[in-house]
DNA sequence: CTAGTATGGACAA
DNA sequence: TGTCCCTACTAGC
């Protein structure tokens, strides 16, 4: 289950396993045949990551935008790897290797002008090269409700998704509930750098952890597996008291009420 | 077997 | 606001 980290690594490995080879596309599970059958022997060029969005761009001009939704994700597989699941949307494969694609919303063929209406309508990508504290600032500023809330809507920061609101705000030391708009500039900046570090680690890594090296128990370091703050945690890694849990923008906030200041 | 859950978002009214 | 899309895994009968 993707946040803004997961596309954009995939991009990266999509533009490094295929960029400029000629690629077998197929739709083992069908929803995705007719434009199979359209790329298939064509050659990839590369692939684009925006927020939550991810365009593969192919040879001839023809664009193919993916988004996974709650379930979508990319499988990388050995080139031997020759049997997909039933369930298997897309598949893209070269002598090297093949990548499947199961359970996405939205997989589609689109011109470059929808293409772009598609990413008008993002706000700044911490992920993004291109800076983009202060169109984050503003657009809290002009959000109406809780800075939490204003964190999942992707004009306001492209990209984020429930782990990272969550983890943001417990570092910034910033309630969830607060209106947007009575953050101060250097509470915007700060909740900004800190999606972009987490952002850019959970690239790197491939995994959304968040909690800092020197903060991880033993156990945890050795298995590997994700760490968070509060995201789904009983008792705050910090001072030890329970961690709530509420709804915020239909879906489960956390939230340390002694970490985090309502003001 | 069924129900419930999960890191998301578009669209209609 | 409600409806729909989309998969895999788990707990519980």
């Amino acid at each position: 289950m993707p946040e803004g980290n997961s596309i954009h690594r995939f991009a990266r490995e999509h533009t490094r396993d295929l960029g400029g080879r000629t690629v077998r596309v197929s739709s083992p599970q069908g929803r995705f045949s007719r434009e199979a059958s359209r790329l298939n022997g064509r050659a990839f060029l590369r692939a684009e990551a925006s927020g939550k969005h991810l365009f593969h761009h192919w040879q001839g001009g023809l664009i193919v935008h993916v988004h996974l939704g709650m379930f979508g994700w990319f499988y990388r597989r050995d080139a031997s790897d020759a049997q997909p699941r039933p369930t298997v949307r897309m598949r893209l494969a070269t002598p090297e290797v093949t990548w499947d694609l199961i359970g996405p919303p939205t997989s589609e063929l689109v011109t470059d002008q929808e293409r772009a209406r598609i990413l008008a309508r993002l706000g700044p990508d911490p992920l993004a090269p291109r800076p983009g504290a202060r169109r984050f600032a503003r657009a809290l500023a002009n959000h109406r409700k809780t800075v939490g809330d204003a964190l999942l809507d992707q004009r306001v920061s492209a990209g984020v998704g429930n782990i990272y609101r969550a983890e943001a705000l417990f570092l910034t030391g910033i309630h969830p509930l607060r209106p947007a708009a009575a953050l101060d500039p250097a509470a915007a900046a700060a909740v900004w750098q800190t999606l972009r570090g987490l952002m850019r680690r959970g690239t790197r890594e491939g995994r959304t952890t968040t909690v800092a090296a020197d903060e991880l128990d033993p156990a945890e370091r050795r298995s590997g597996v994700e760490a968070f703050y509060v995201y789904q945690q009983e008792r705050c890694r910090r001072c030890g008291g329970r961690i709530r849990r509420f709804p915020l923008t239909d879906r489960v906030m956390y939230a340390c009420p002694k970490c985090q200041r309502r003001r």
